[in-house]
DNA sequence: GATCATTAGTTGCTTTTGAAACTAAGTGTG
DNA sequence: CACACTTAGTTTCAAAAGCAACTAATGATC
């Protein structure tokens, strides 16, 4: 039955990406739900928030490109569980300015020190030149 | 509020990894959504059968690395839709070979085509040396 | 300044996923 | 042969994702 067309579905560029994709986020997953009992959107949420600071809802989904749907649940969630604040800027009220508490901080924190501990287990056997290729590839297939 | 510390969302690999993924998935599955009806999970299951011919669910699951429910779930959908069969072993009546139907085999040949021509549009602008490197990468990072 | 279009964000509803419980068939051991 | 154990696959139920419809606030146009 295996035909004598050349396509190889192990090198089918979309099927290896999300294969890589799903094993490296199983370790660091387990971390997050685990100890904090977050979903995938709100790491990603509150990394942008610590990483590049306070901003709205809709910038988190520009640079982050999650559905605006995702994020507002998401962030709905974090201000829950008190890791988030909400402003509403006076001068647009539609406009949401979303900072994270100490206890975020906290959190953004040790997760961003985890996530760094991870990313270099994941890449330990990759040589260093190989890495940078790795990641140059993968921003110019995200369109980056 | 940005911090001093060294981790970078932007080069968190299972990150880039996740928008890769979800970037590369984006064209195909349109594709496949759209002339088909099909979910990934079920295309998966045709490529498998396709490229490596008659197997269980089981194997598909094994060599895929899917769970068996949604293997389970995409089988009954490509039955319903008489893309494939199924066939139990007399010697085992729990093991189920499945295997593609005329139609499967068109689908598939029809699929594969425009997987290839999708993979070559995605590596366009990335070198034949840097292709290698990436398909090498993703494969360690899956653990194959 | 009333009406229409946009923009930020939320809610409701349907589809998809994931975990665990469940069938049904087969194996192994006393 | 009766018993518990494994194995292939399905079903069920709760969580999560995706889409479209909806608020609420603002801006633009006549």
């Amino acid at each position: 039955m295996t035909h004598d067309d050349p396509f190889d579905l192990q090198n089918f560029l979309p099927y290896l990406l999300n294969q890589a994709a799903e094993a490296s986020s199983l370790g660091f997953q387990r971390y997050y739900r685990d100890t904090y009992g977050m979903l995938r959107t709100e790491w990603r949420v509150i990394f942008h928030l610590g990483r590049y600071g306070t901003m709205t809802a809709k910038e988190i989904c520009k640079r982050a490109r999650i559905h605006k749907t995702k994020v507002s649940r998401a962030v709905a969630a974090l201000e829950s569980k008190r890791f988030l604040s909400r402003a509403a800027l006076p001068n647009d009220r539609r406009h949401e300015e979303l900072t994270l508490t100490r206890t975020g901080e906290v959190a953004y924190v040790d997760l961003s020190r985890e996530a760094a501990r991870f990313d270099a287990e994941l890449v330990r056997t990759i040589s260093e030149a190989d890495q940078e290729i790795l990641r140059q590839c993968l921003r110019r297939i995200s369109g980056l």
